[in-house]
DNA sequence: CGGTATCCCCCGCGATACTG
DNA sequence: CAGTATCGCGGGGGATACCG
């Protein structure tokens, strides 16, 4: 955290948000996680020392509480933070305006990691739910379970054990363009790219999800 | 303007804006800076080749506008950057709620500088208006010529040539103060820390500049 | 599991000089 | 004035190993 040696408010804010990695951490905790390993599962190839580095100086600078809980630690955003936070979502809503994807982001682990983030854990019909999703086009990881369960949510790259509740077979771009908003459960499967395999219930909790990104285009509403 | 290979629009956003200095020159774009070296006036310790890149890559992301005028470049925020700008004000508005300032920024000429940019030229009463600010408390540069005029407005080090229409002494802490919004010209001088010897039409101006600052906080308001 | 410690490398950044 | 070129250093960041 080098400052700019200026009073101003955007760069008294920019030392402590501007930096790598940061505003995918403050993302991270605004989604819930709570821990050191969950804030690193949403946040491939961000290093231990790294994340290390930036809670020490975001808890320095007041943007998150740590709470020792026995032998591990909780992290959360303060209020402060929480506003930040607010701060991260309106870029992030210029980034959904502005930005196009490139190829080499679409990483369908990360699409199912944010929306297992995004479901409340206990808004779901059973305590358990388990979807295996096909990722088709591309090589091995390319199966991954998304298990929510009342406890907690999880992607797994490995079977969890547990039988599947549905099936879902798409293509990275696909879940993507589902995920984000774009296409609805159903206008994916009619334009031939995803296939479902689930019971009615399951179908209409997935057909949801898919507008549960903040930054769901508004295409995709009134979707079955 | 590494990426995070993650599709996710905060993290796209932020590989544009969350890097060191680009905030800065988002800030200083929005104030108006049009030209290389306006940019660098208003960012101290920014190299020149930092500047050069990030301006290329704001370009290459749309976010910035190049305008070859004749032998030089004008640049100017686009319809995108423009947005930016405006998430950058939050974050600054974040900062502002937040963050205290330290001693070691507590710059008077950026102070001054970034009050120079916030002043719309021939706004004024006169083609022409040049106040001399003595900093106290501190080793020279401790004069600093305000020079507004309907061409644009500087901030000068050195005495500009032109006669002073009136004087502020006062130590950075105030100067930054009244900048802030924080206390009335009125206040800092009955407090004893800021004395001015202008005319009653320049007082008057130097009493609007001090709630010019978006930032500016409420106290102020209401004072002459 | 929840971090810290260590190491090393690379490149971002800052300084300076140079060109049209 | 508006940049580009070059260069060296520091430290941020990525990988790995290591404790509690």
């Amino acid at each position: 955290m080098r400052g700019y040696g200026q009073y101003c408010p955007i760069a008294l804010a920019a030392e402590i948000f501007a930096e790598r990695w940061t505003p995918i951490i403050i993302r991270n905790l605004y989604l819930g996680c709570g821990h050191f390993n969950e804030i690193l599962d949403g946040a491939p190839g961000l290093p231990r020392s790294v994340l290390s580095q930036r809670l020490r100086s975001l808890h320095h600078a007041g943007v998150i509480e740590r709470h020792q809980a026995g032998r591990s630690t909780a992290y959360a955003l303060s209020p402060s933070g929480a506003e930040l936070a607010q701060v991260c979502l309106e870029l992030g809503a210029w980034g959904a305006r502005w930005r196009s994807v490139r190829p080499e982001d679409q990483d369908p682990y990360l699409a199912l990691w944010m929306l297992s983030r995004m479901i409340v854990p206990g808004s779901l019909p059973r305590p358990r739910i388990v979807v295996l999703f096909h990722i088709t086009g591309r090589p091995a990881p390319n199966r991954f379970w998304l298990v929510l369960s009342t406890t907690g949510n999880e992607v797994c790259a490995q079977a969890p054990g547990f039988t599947e509740d549905g099936q879902v077979t798409t293509d990275t771009a696909g879940l993507i363009r589902w995920y984000a908003g774009e296409t609805g459960l159903a206008a994916a499967q009619r334009a031939g790219g995803m296939s479902v395999t689930a019971p009615a219930w399951l179908v209409r909790q997935l057909a949801g999800w898919g507008r549960l990104n903040p930054y769901a285009v508004d295409s995709a509403v009134g979707e079955p």
